[in-house]
Formats: C-alpha cells, structure tokens, sequence
DNA sequence: GTAGAATGAACGGCGATTCAGTCAGAAACT
DNA sequence: AGTTTCTGACTGAATCGCCGTTCATTCTAC
C-alpha cells in the first residue's frame, strides 16, 4: 500500500530543507524526520540523495513552464506577454521563499545540475522567452534586427539577478515591485519605436 | 623560508582542478598533485578546504574590480564605459577558460559563498556600474527616473547569464561579438534618447 | 497469516585533516 | 673551509568522524 504521494511529501520536506541548510549540509536523515518518516523509507522512493535534488528541479521546473504557458495563452501581445514573463517570475517566487531560497541559491551547483540533468528544463523555458521575442519580431513591434537569443538570455539573466539579489538580500524589498521596471527597461531596449 | 608565492601556485592548481572537477568532486590531495607538492602543505598555507575556495575568489575578484576601475579611468563618456565594462566581462572571461568555469559554475554553491564571504567583493564590482550610471543620469544621457539600483543588476545578470550559458554550452560560439549586442540593447533600454 | 511498507541501528567508504618523521640548507663553532 | 647542530618547510601514511546507504526486523492492513 505504498503512498502516492510520499514522493512529493520528501520533495517539500527537501525543500524546506535544503532552503535551511544548504544542499551539502542536509543530511538525508535531516529530510526524513522533517518529513516525518524513518531515513531509510527514503531510499523506497529515490534512489539516492542526488535524485531528489535533481528531481525536485525537473518537477518544480516543468510546473513553472507549464503555469507560464497557460497564463501567456490568455494574452495577445507579445510586448504585454513580455511583462506577463516578468510578473509572473517574480511572482511564482515571492510566493514560494523557500521554493526561492533552493532554486535560486542551491540548485546552482556546478557540474551534477545546469549541466546534465536540468539542461532541459531550463531550455523550455528560454523557449517560451525566445518564442515571444520572435512573435513580436514577426508583429513589427520588435526591432527586426534584434539578436533573438541573445536579448532571449539577457532577460532570463536580468530577472534572475533580481531574484537572487532579493534572495540574498534577506528579502528586503518587494520583488514584484521590481517587475515593471526590469519589463519596461527590457522592452525599451528591444522595441523598434519607443514604448 | 616560506616560499612567498606558494600560496598563488596553490590557488592556481586549485583553479585547474575546480574547473575540471567541480569543488566538491576534488579531493585536496588532487590539487596538491597539481601543484607538484604534497597535500600535507596545503594547510601550512590555508586553514581548511574552504579557505582555498573564498581566498581564490576574493582574490581574482579583487583583480578584476582593480582592472575594471583602472580601464573606465582612460574613459570619459559614460555610454562609452558601459561598453567598456561589458566588453571587459567578456574578455576576461574568454581568455580564462578554467577562471570562467569556476566562476560561474562552481562558486555558486550555495550558502557558503554568495552570502557571507564574497557579498563584500561582489558589490564592489555592483558599485562600479552603479555609479557609472549615475554618472549617465547626471549627465542627462541616461532617463533622469531611471531606478538605478534595479538596472545595475539587470546589467550584471545579463552578462552573467550570457557568460554562463557560454561555459555551460562548452563555449560553442564567440562570448566577446555578444559585447556589442548586449551593450546595445541595454543602452537602448536605459538610455533618455535614441543610441 | 502474510505481503509489503516502514523502521533505524549498524556498516563501510571516503576524504579532510593531522603529525611524527625527513631532509635541505642556514648558522655556529673549530 | 670543514664539521656539527639546528631550524622549520615539507611529506604522506594513518587517523577519525561523518553520513549515505543497507537490510534484518517490526509493524500494519487486509
């Protein structure tokens, strides 16, 4: 009769983890009693403390995509579809801080996850960036001559930055706040007449 | 008779290593090899594993904030330094392959570094394109409602995002022709009248 | 009664760190 | 200069604590 659903509830206990201590300071046992089970029940469900990590990125990652996709279905401009990108990054991690804490922070860990595993869960989503763009190319609202991809990766890196900036920052300041601005600077800049 | 730059040679095997292996993945006796000297040594120089890693980062991000500053000296116009310092982040980058590796892949672990021993050097180099843009608002080239600190770190995370993306796709394509781009696209962004 | 889910003590490997010993060269002495 | 003593940088095998993982056992639901 085993759970449906543990899986997810060691994920959440991960991250709730993970965001506390850090990935390499989290014991698998720390996990356990946070999901309040025994150590060893973890091993009936992942096979190794890395694929949690790895998996808890792949599924946080798809549902993102996914929750973009769906909210960007309901809007026609591509230049308002740009500043829906941004509010809703902000947003999803304004809601979620220790969601926010992991991705941001400790899911950079070199090797073993932008490379390899996650490569393709991130690459969706700079997809979902790179379509918009070349949509509003297409609509003349978009410079013609612009550099899809690499306007693609600036705004991806400027809406990360910010995060982790607030992140880091314990915080501080409203990140949604922030969301207008970086979507206007950006549009500014990638805009063949003025915005 | 202390060797007086053992401590640099140790820095520079550990840079080597780190590239190859990620830190967590190399052993210290892996850069002592490198170094050509037993592992043992390494703590007559440093007190633990860590040290190497926050004193390598420190350091090379010391130089590259002193390099920075000394090249926007020779530069009067502030649109003209921010080409300068995207220009510079790139080629930095470019010529030092094992450098760019461990920046941007492996000394994003978490917890350790971001927060706490690094803050104090990273916003020095925030400081550097802070104030340039100040400069640029009062110059009245830069929009006088600009907010500044938010512009700052969508510069910062553009290129770092371009540079990571160009270690993690095994540097498949020139980093410095994307200067100009992004130089440009941002400036249109930022800036009170056309480029 | 039994299958299979859950437990958690114990194992085993790993790797950072230590430290007793080596040795090259500097100083002291003849 | 030659000889001896001393110094401390360097070595690397051994240590030791840590934690991911296993598995013999217990529990639970049917």
């Amino acid at each position: 009769m085993r759970d449906p659903d543990k899986p997810q509830q060691i994920i959440a206990a991960a991250i709730r983890v993970f965001a506390r201590s850090g990935y390499y300071n989290s014991r698998v046992s720390d996990i356990a009693r946070e999901a309040g089970i025994a150590s060893g029940t973890i091993y009936l469900y992942f096979k190794t403390k890395d694929e949690i990590l790895v998996t808890l990125f792949r599924e946080k990652m798809a549902e993102w995509v996914a929750l973009v996709r769906r909210e960007l279905a309901a809007e026609r401009n591509p230049l308002a579809k740009i500043r829906k990108i941004v509010a809703l990054h902000f947003k999803v991690l304004e809601e979620n801080p220790d969601l926010a804490e992991v991705v941001q922070v400790e899911l950079r860990q070199g090797q073993k996850f932008f490379r390899g595993a996650s490569a393709h869960e991130v690459s969706a989503y700079f997809d979902v960036i790179n379509d918009v763009l070349e949509e509003g190319v297409g609509a003349g609202l978009i410079r013609r001559d612009l550099p899809v991809k690499v306007a693609t990766k600036m705004l991806f890196g400027a809406m990360d930055q910010l995060a982790t900036s607030w992140v880091l920052g314990k915080r501080g300041y409203c990140l949604t706040e922030a969301a207008e601005p970086v979507a206007t600077i950006f549009l500014q800049g990638v805009c063949a007449h003025g915005v």
